[in-house]
DNA sequence: TATTGGCACTCTAGGGATAAGAGTGCTAAC
DNA sequence: GTTAGCACTCTTATCCCTAGAGTGCCAATA
């Protein structure tokens, strides 16, 4: 059976471990924590804890490690004091602040992700990975045409999100600005307030009812649209921090590159990524990772919500011996300042 | 002095040590190129290049490795004959072909270096860095502005060389349709045709004419314009391909941490790029690197001109013992391709 | 003069062997 | 349940040794 202070044990041999990334012994714990016993009673705990399955030990006469289920409990005790640990507290709201002042400045969608997954690294030390919200489920609010040249526009979507997207059409002749205006007008009548999902279909509607000079332009105009769309369909990740990774590369037993490159493949990740339902902070530990590659690595994530966009997550990557209490604080403060958009 | 063949040993042991990344021994030598003379022979070469500063032994009996004035040599073998090289010309147009294959669908200035850097990160197995190209000396074509909500409108900077740039401007009350066309008139008549360089100069003239109610919002507009402004004069790079210089890790001796946080400093990077003068394909090897941090690494790197823009260069990034003649052709594939905007 | 075979010499990499030290597990006493 | 004490285990560092790869040089050769 598992004591109070076997759980005690336990908490600060992972604490220690993740500091000084060596086996802990016996005497190394009872002087750098006051359980008040000796090192002989330390031990037993020790025997107990391993034979339960939360420690194991490189050698027979060697310090103890943590195991993935060792850090399990740690994790899941973490989360579940979260909202009361002063510590984590303190942490989040120094680092909201922290975050916020670089982010409050940036507007655009792309810039703001990109930056918080270099904020995110630089303040857990590890890698970082934020999933762009998608806007499937989210309503057309207008679609804009800029004329950048005779027979070039910029096209714009603009989601009740208020996210924007555009792209640069090319036409297969020259469009006049009233040929434009009419595109607008007409792909605005029948877009603004429907589903983007719904969108497509919507569009094409359109095209029939110009006439045969004008059809081609409209069609690239048209094609333009939906680039746009898949455009925000493709699961795109923003990434930083790979340098972390690098620093403490030992920890990897399977190999950084490995590791790396799954990291790069930015689908699989996104995938791995929506699979995860709740929306609450969740850790995945080790080998409790269906993929091979981050079986020697954490990922600490939580979600947020951008406006009217589905849920995304935001997430830490790292050795499993991490900081966890420090990053979990890390990635609430960020989930939290890009779900509150600011600037409402 | 230096003889024919001494080079021709010369040429031959960079390329078994690229291929190998072992000390080259006489022996081996002779038997993988046809030198019609004996290992002795050779060794008294070897000799020769060493004396000269061309080669060096990490201990006296083992085979030798290139300094980086041996690359050097090698190196500068290779662009002199860059334009004859059946070679590079055959790989070179192989991989322009591959290249545009991606790179032609793509319109967006970000996502296009972004994109490219990729490529050429996966063409050559090295990290790859894009410099943006500046558009100082650019002409403004207009000044464009999308409505996105009653306070809120997207300002757009479009060049003579058809960059576009954007800000989301938000008003610190609602603003009229009315009033943003008459922004885009006033502000449009004054900096069509003028230069990036002298663009704020001329934009806070207009700012008194218009009437103080009216002047908070044409502020805000203002302060929009003038942030996409010193956007575009942020040193920006784009830069892919980490995880391969992760791979071979083991090259670089002032390790790798160090080199991954100094290619990190994007400014840093950038303003190293912008020093090198020349428009031509030059490489830059080893010590011959200010840098510290890259003084175990080599740079290659040409230059490009997206339309109207000032020069920028493509650079890769990777260990002394890089694939020069492969690298070499990848880097001129793609600055030919990022020059040559092929929508035209 | 350039090339070559031959051989002594040098240095590295790898494989025991050994010793010191860290840490546990267990037992007997409290 | 806790503890001191001690035997036992395993790692790590160091030293030593040997095999082998490779050179440098010399004397012979064309």
């Amino acid at each position: 059976m598992i004591s109070v202070r076997n759980l005690a044990v336990l908490r600060a041999i992972i604490e220690d471990f993740i500091a000084t990334n060596e086996p802990i012994a016996s005497k190394s714990l009872v002087e750098r924590h006051n359980f008040g016993v000796s090192s002989a009673t330390i031990r037993n705990d020790m025997a107990t804890l391993e034979e339960e399955g939360y420690l194991s030990a490189p050698h027979t006469s060697s310090g103890r490690i943590p195991t993935d289920k060792g850090y399990r409990v740690f994790v899941d005790q973490l989360i579940q004091a979260e909202a009361e640990s002063v510590e984590i507290k303190k942490s989040f709201t120094e680092l909201t602040r922290q975050f916020s002042k670089t982010l409050d400045q940036l507007t655009d969608l792309d810039e703001r992700l990109e930056t918080s997954a270099q904020l995110l690294a630089k303040a857990t030390g590890e890698a970082a990975v934020i999933q762009y919200p998608n806007m499937n489920t989210v309503l057309v609010r207008s679609i804009e045409v800029v004329r950048v040249a005779n027979n070039r526009a910029l096209v714009l979507l603009i989601t009740e999100s208020e996210r924007i997207q555009q792209h640069l059409v090319i036409f297969p002749a020259d469009v006049s600005e009233e040929l434009l205006k009419l595109f607008r007008t007409k792909f605005n009548a029948v877009s603004a307030g429907t589903l983007i999902d719904e969108l497509p279909a919507v569009l094409k509607s359109v095209l029939d009812t110009f006439s045969p000079v004008d059809k081609p332009k409209a069609q690239a105009f048209l094609d333009g649209l939906l680039l746009v769309l898949q455009h925000n369909r493709q699961d795109k990740i923003a990434f930083a921090g790979a340098t972390n990774l690098v620093r403490h590369e030992d920890q990897f037993a399977g190999g950084l590159p490995s590791l790396l490159e799954t990291l790069d493949q930015q689908k699989d990740l996104f995938a791995f990524l929506s699979n995860v339902e709740s929306a609450k902070p969740k850790a995945i530990i080790g080998s409790e990772n269906s993929v091979v590659e981050l079986a020697n690595s954490s990922l600490l994530l939580s979600s947020y919500q951008n406006q009217g966009d589905e849920l995304a997550k935001v997430a830490v990557v790292g050795p499993t011996r991490m900081n966890y209490s420090k990053n979990l604080a890390a990635v609430l403060a960020l989930a939290h300042l890009l779900s509150n958009d600011s600037e409402d």
